[in-house]
DNA sequence: GGCCTTCTTATACTTATGTATAGGTCGCTA
DNA sequence: TAGCGACCTATACATAAGTATAAGAAGGCC
């Protein structure tokens, strides 16, 4: 029967799951609150199998704890567990080794596919992660640039110059020079290329 | 018991999956040879629970199939198999509402995970297609380039100026130029702006 | 030793980029 | 209607970027 080590602050989500787990699959679950608890929990002398780890969670230090608990237990299965995590951290921890990433959004059933997935010797990771990000809004500084200077910065995006960019847009170059320069000003970038990078980035365009 | 319907001209592959889905698990089973047969098949009386579309086979017609797949058959879960394909085919399937992927090198073990993973209402994706394509080798037009140049298009990667690269370097301004002028050249691009947008489309630094 | 490539620097130049200031039109709105 | 913001244009300038040519130093190679 696999031994299935939850570590999660969040002592109700934690406790849920754990019931969940041993009641509905007969899982042997045992439970840490906290980075170092669970490290320690794991020096014991029952083996575990999998070790699910909160992304927040005091002492996981992002993406640390995760390489940390690898090396400390080579044999274990580690999965990571966000509820806030977006898809740059889930490629990350995959990246780094982790065998499964599991939104806390994902229904109790899906959980127990995904731990049952990574058990059998799996990597779990959730499809709609896999796809493109959320078509990312004008997200904070993109908020107050201008439609022309948007257009702008979208031209830009294409490593044009500012003779190409005033044919399409229909101006004069010296126009366009007027938008790029409060671009780079409003995205707080010193050159095109900066801000070029930065749109790419938040995946503008 | 889940009915399964396997699509894919290669007999042997095909014939073999079929067998192993049909003894190891239990599956109800039908095979098709090619795109057209499977279609007529799922028109049967005996509604098809699961369907693996192979992505290369006659009248699939790249992800076209998929979607007529779909369209004729909407309660059907529709998964993509491929031996060739890589992670562009592979996400495209998902947005276009695939319920899997399998790629051929999966393990029957593994293949058979998935597949109950799909029947289970979840949907599959490899996790090591959801990662970072290949370590974005030098490719192509980015093998010639020398050393030094190499370096100096990380530095334009990060929007910075001949002045800050040439300090970063160790270097003259002017020389910096000068590898500036030959990485534009060896990547076919007019600008700096243009060399580090396709740096980073290439997943380089 | 010669030959090659890479890296380096220099001088000199053209073009592109970015800044500054000043003015104009348009449409909205207090 | 006066003011405001977005937009466009003009002139002028400073600096950055990119091109061209020449040439020296260091290392590998036949």
């Amino acid at each position: 029967m696999p031994r299935i080590l939850i570590a999660d602050d969040h002592d109700l989500v934690r406790d849920t799951i754990a019931a969940y787990l041993e009641t509905v699959d007969g899982f042997t679950v045992r439970t840490a609150s906290d980075f170092d608890g669970a490290l320690a929990d794991m020096r014991g002398l029952d083996v575990v199998d999998l070790v699910i780890l909160d992304y927040n969670m005091p002492g996981m230090n992002g993406l640390d704890g995760l390489d940390r608990a690898r090396k400390a237990h080579p044999t274990s299965k580690v999965v990571l567990m966000s509820g806030v995590a977006n898809k740059d951290v889930a490629n990350a921890a995959m990246a780094q080794g982790a065998d499964g990433f599991i939104p806390k959004r994902l229904a109790a059933k899906s959980m127990v596919n995904a731990i049952k997935f990574v058990l059998a010797g799996e990597r779990y990771f959730p499809a709609d992660f896999a796809e493109a990000e959320q078509p990312a809004m004008p997200s904070g500084k993109f908020r107050d640039l201008s439609d022309r200077e948007l257009q702008t910065l979208e031209q830009l995006c294409s490593g044009l110059s500012n003779k190409e960019i005033a044919r399409h847009l229909g101006v004069q170059e010296v126009t366009v020079k007027l938008h790029v320069k409060n671009v780079l000003a409003k995205l707080n970038v010193s050159n095109r290329t900066q801000a070029a990078l930065l749109a790419k980035e938040h995946h503008l365009f």
